[in-house]
DNA sequence: TGTACATCAGTGAACGCGCGTTCACTGATGTAC
DNA sequence: TGTACATCAGTGAACGCGCGTTCACTGATGTAC
């Protein structure tokens, strides 16, 4: 396990709150959402069953907390593979799509926390693609046409990443996102009138 | 026989078998895989809890059913929207997107079932993807580009099918199959040396 | 045609389990004096 | 510097719950005679 390990402390934890979130993420990436215990974690944590409740109400509420950490993860990195769209969009484009699949895979917890049917991430898509589709507008591409490749880049890796996490991928998925960015893109630009 | 509507039976449901796969479906549409319960199910059916005992070994064998089944039907409706890939690949390739789409929106149940983690589609890949690739092949394009077509193609569908479960998508998934196919087609097609 | 019987899809009570959550408690720690 | 105390992160026993599964049973149905 990638345990950042602590001595064991007698009585106090020392970081519970913190220690919680990483055992439900390594027990999400685990065992997927709803496989995850309270119970778990607090085991995982060398602490009684009853501890987390000094720092979370709920279970409920750790697992929102997890989907929100995972959320800011996620728009760190992916807004910083972005990185403006310099030099030029096609490369940023690229790098976005490695983000996704490198995200979703060192860090399986937080990205099914994330993506776990009832999150509260349906406030995500304004920030998943309005940058991308503001950047894009200002590199020449129309707004809505925009919009549209960065969410068809968004779906392409998500679902490479999802078909790649149930082991049904024959291949490389960043093989697949290298060419599948480049064919949306060559493919918009060949429907563009002014070339 | 298969009919789904039958008076309500005193004692012996006549078709519990079939009952039970059904309120399965529609429970874990509602609640997700793992929200499914046997005992909701055998409820929903006005059964004992004990009934399905009589028809499944197991929770596990309801559900692989289950997945069993809706393999098959999506293979099914794949396979038919596919149509051989005529009489044009790139309508071939949209009608399919399209099939995936109403799947997934139409059997939810079945859907999801099919997908969850741990499901035993992991030899869906072939299935699923070699008839494209090969009809494509025998259409003109390289063996290893149509497989990575129609890996990306899937992989699109696969993502704007989760996206729009999500409520993630602020558009029509159709529109953004029809023009993702179409750039994936027109950017491959510009990758070719021979035209 | 009516009766006896085998079959087997259903019942319902019971079990063990793990979970989420509560509660009164306890003991380590920091701080005021 | 040592002592008293407030704080609060931990304990562990207990609860209620729904679930999956079993078991001995029961009664509807089809068939042999």
């Amino acid at each position: 396990m990638d345990l950042p390990e602590k001595p064991r402390r007698a009585y106090h934890h020392g970081n519970l709150h913190q220690a919680l979130l990483e055992a439900a993420a390594a027990l999400v990436a685990e065992r997927g959402p709803e496989g995850f215990s309270l119970l778990d974690a607090a085991r995982a944590c060398g602490v009684s069953a009853s501890a987390p409740y000094k720092h979370f109400t709920d279970k409920a509420a750790l697992m929102a907390e997890l989907a929100r950490l995972g959320g800011q993860k996620f728009q760190a990195r992916l807004g910083a593979a972005w990185g403006g769209g310099q030099p030029e969009a096609g490369q940023a484009f690229l790098r976005v799509g490695h983000a996704y699949l490198a995200f979703a895979r060192e860090e399986p917890g937080y990205y099914l926390a994330l993506f776990r049917p009832g999150s509260m991430m349906a406030d995500m898509p304004d920030q998943a693609t309005s940058p991308m589709g503001r950047a894009l507008a200002a590199i020449g591409i129309g707004q809505g046409k925009a919009g549209e490749l960065a969410l068809q880049i968004w779906a392409l890796s998500h679902g490479l990443a999802s078909l790649e996490r149930s082991g049904l991928l024959p291949m490389r998925a960043e093989t697949l996102i290298d060419t599948g960015v480049a064919r949306l893109l060559r493919g918009l630009k060949a429907e563009q009138p002014g070339g």
